[in-house]
DNA sequence: TAGATTGTTAATCGATTAACAATC
DNA sequence: TAGATTGTTAATCGATTAACAATC
């Protein structure tokens, strides 16, 4: 393993891909699975495969291929599965709502602490085991709580004053649903949802396929 | 206009944020935006901005920068943002329901067709001026309307089903919030948003500041 | 042992950035 | 006109793929 290497977001991306394909592997009671058969599951190259776990260390044994059940355990470890950050959720609307439900559902360790909104109809409101909290008071419960990450499912209006929160209060990440970009220092990591953008990328691909014809 | 170049994903990708940033400019009264400027509001390079918007045609003018309006109008043409595509939801459970109260909240030309779910209880519920049909009955409206694009909100063990029905029906993009990759043919364009994978890549990448510290 | 397959180095491909002639 | 800025060609950078020695 190279120590101090710096792993590519290109690589980063697919790594909860190789964790899926694997436990369904193992699901299966396949229990050994070369790069090359693997490639040919997950439609990249085994290339590809060999390169990216080589980010992380060397998992394979040569003339066998890959245990399945030890590869899966690497990969959580290495995506710290089983003991993941915990998150607020701030927007308590439609998205906010689902991704609340879908998380406690989910099972995959993230652990939600919080739910926050401006809205006078939704606080106090009781989803999932937790009570809507105004979202005046969230300064209070930063300062409180360690909070690593943020669910924000807001309307763009407000997004300026919640990105001020976020980085007074050393939140580490943000995954964002709003369909504004977010302007925050390089320690603080997003990954955007824009529902809004995919469906217009979607709409123009599909115009390609269309026009192609 | 390079007429019968392929235009590369990566560009693609970027359009819907071009969009934004010049609906922002023109709403704020701002006529006229060099690709120096924009690219300091983008964070991104000017050269990527020229060369991005190359790919469809010569908007700008020497010395003056882009008008803003005009260009607006180009890249909304592009994305043909006034004529969109239909498209149905299959799977009116959390996420179903919140994007089906998006999309139909947003007003960006997509246009909802039909909602179908498998489950009874929901079956017949009313939404956003719909009737959750039974998705036994989906074959049946598939071969009355022609659907473009179908949104996916269903669990993993129901896809392979669905998946048959889209490739024989000729639907052209899906939409797919499964946690679960599709197998296409490639004349049919698929947009993921996969959650959970989402927030596994969160995780990953606060772990990784954490750790720097 | 012989065949299979890894991990890694080298080659290729594609996307981003830089440079600049053209021209408003 | 002089300065500004485009569109495009060339250079660079980074990611993917190919090749292969090492070795199970």
């Amino acid at each position: 393993m190279k120590n101090n290497k710096v792993i590519s977001l290109a690589v980063i991306r697919r790594l909860p891909r190789y964790y899926r394909y694997l436990k369904d592997l193992l699901e299966k009671d396949i229990n050994r699975i070369s790069s090359s058969d693997l490639s040919a599951l997950m439609n990249i190259t085994a290339s590809q495969i060999r390169q990216d776990l080589s980010n992380f260390g060397s998992f394979g044994q040569q003339g066998y291929g890959y245990n399945v059940e030890y590869l899966l355990n690497e990969i959580k470890r290495i995506l710290n599965i089983d003991n993941s950050n915990n998150l607020i959720i701030i927007g308590i609307g439609n998205i906010g709502s689902a991704i609340t439900k879908y998380i406690n559902n989910q099972k995959n360790g993230m652990k939600i602490i919080g739910l926050f909104d401006k809205n006078k109809d939704v606080i106090g409101k009781g989803l999932e085991g937790f009570f809507v909290q105004d979202v005046e008071t969230l300064p209070l419960f930063l300062k409180k709580n360690k909070v690593d990450m943020v669910a924000l499912t807001i309307p763009s209006k407000n997004i300026k004053e919640i990105t001020r929160l976020i980085v007074e209060h050393d939140v580490k990440g943000v995954w964002n649903f709003s369909s504004h970009d977010l302007d925050l220092p390089p320690n603080i990591v997003v990954e955007n949802v824009n529902l809004s953008d995919d469906l217009m990328i979607l709409n123009f691909r599909v115009n390609q396929i269309i026009n192609k014809v």
